[in-house]
DNA sequence: ATGTCTTTGTGAACGCGTGCACAAAGATGG
DNA sequence: CCATCTTTGTGCACGCGTTCACAAAGACAT
């Protein structure tokens, strides 16, 4: 799970399970493709395996919004396209700031996904001057000393943060200051910000830092009853009593 | 979270839960901090503070790994150091493909967080012809020719997919035939993969999908009370008993 | 040694999310 | 109109994860 909330308790909205807000886009993404593919209709468990989640959970996802299927039938794609764009708010017009216009920032800058599905960056910001005016996908970095104007002038209230960690609580906090209320944030840093504030953050190297936690146990899992395994560790599982005393660690 | 596994009902590794695991990296990122300004030791209420979560939570997930702390003192920060480093699998070597470098996957390339972890970018692959032999970051990118060859020659079991959607699900199978038993997958298409490949997925437009849902509630919770809202959408959340009807009604 | 004080480690209760399994609803055919 | 068949919507039970609250453990001072 890249993604994790700051705090705050429930956040059970209007009922609507945040376990299903996430998959909403989801069988959105799947309910667009059929779409395209002009298919009037589609049962669940058709789209949960588009979806790649269990039918009953999509069932039961789909009950929270309505009951907007037709027994014996199915969904109706187009309905069904309406009424989770309705509900997660894409029906109208977001505009976005990015901060940090990085390699990452760029890729994100780049991203035809934003753009598809109700997101326009409004606008892209970084530090560097000698950046300032250059294009970055079409769009001219403009710098930080007007970040608050930027997001002012457009009427921005989610903000992205793709800029080294050192940096991503200053600009978070100027972003909030502004008038920001959500936040995506790419650095790895932990941003504490006020109540009010959703941050939503997506952390590569935790990522894969994960993938090699499963990675390593396969590899000892196989190891217990096959020796020569791939990547051999010789000791690892055993578990010391006491474990060994390290060296110094890298970070 | 933007991430997600496929299916696999319990994966508790070896008593260790799936959520203590996620945020194993978090704590380390913090530990490794403290570690730097030479912090000897730390509470599981300062510890908890840097990470962003409840100290129970922090003490329950340590239990986990075993009895690492001292009562009345708190943790041994370059000890935690580097039992979590031996848990999650970092004390070793994990060399890493980046398939599809486009923007993300330079970005990715370029990351560095990926290298202070122990992950090691081997190789960068893409299908477009002109790209190859261009150094991105320092690597040579190679061509999806030898992607078979790439994957063995290197001993490579966790794979980055940085690909458009309509490519992922191709290199996926490819990856996977080649010995790939981790994919870190950026593309937004739910990738189907054997038992026993872990597959984790970030996907940005689906946390910004997310961000919405919450920024238009909160934007209809201040509306109820205060009419004159930011981003004033006359129509929603009044809630008419069955939802007005959308453009096009379903059979 | 003994008492006090801090902090860990964990038992227990609670809530959320998941998946099964089935009844109700509607379509479809005769 | 009735029977049958498909598919939804959901009641229920179970398991995981979170949080509280506290006893046990050790440090430290006297």
């Amino acid at each position: 799970m890249a993604t994790g909330r700051t705090h705050r308790p429930a956040t059970r909205s209007r009922g609507i399970p945040e376990a299903t807000v996430a998959r909403l886009p989801l069988y959105l993404r799947a309910l667009t493709a059929l779409s395209e593919r002009s298919v009037p209709t589609v049962s669940s468990e058709e789209l949960a395996a588009a979806a790649g989640v269990n039918s009953a959970k999509l069932r039961k996802d789909f009950s929270y919004l309505g009951s907007y299927g037709t027994r014996g039938v199915g969904y109706d794609v187009e309905y069904l396209v309406y009424q989770i764009s309705r509900e997660l708010g894409l029906t109208q017009d977001w505009p976005v700031v990015i901060v940090g216009i990085g390699n990452l920032g760029a890729a994100l800058a780049n991203y035809g996904g934003f753009a598809s599905r109700g997101f326009r960056v409004a606008a892209l910001i970084d530090a560097d001057p000698n950046m300032a005016g250059k294009p970055v996908a079409g769009i001219p970095v403009q710098h930080t000393d007007d970040l608050e104007r930027i997001i002012h002038d457009n009427d921005v209230s989610i903000g992205v943060i793709a800029t080294p960690a050192g940096a991503a609580q200053q600009v978070c906090d100027r972003l909030v200051a502004a008038g920001v209320t959500s936040i995506l944030n790419f650095a790895p840093t932990v941003l504490s910000v006020p109540d009010g504030v959703d941050v939503r953050k997506v952390d590569l190297s935790i990522e894969l830092q994960i993938l090699a936690f499963h990675e390593q146990r396969k590899a000892g899992e196989e190891a217990a009853g096959e020796p020569g395994a791939v990547a051999g560790n010789p000791e690892d599982p055993g578990q010391g009593p006491d474990g060994d005393v390290p060296a110094v660690m890298p970070a």
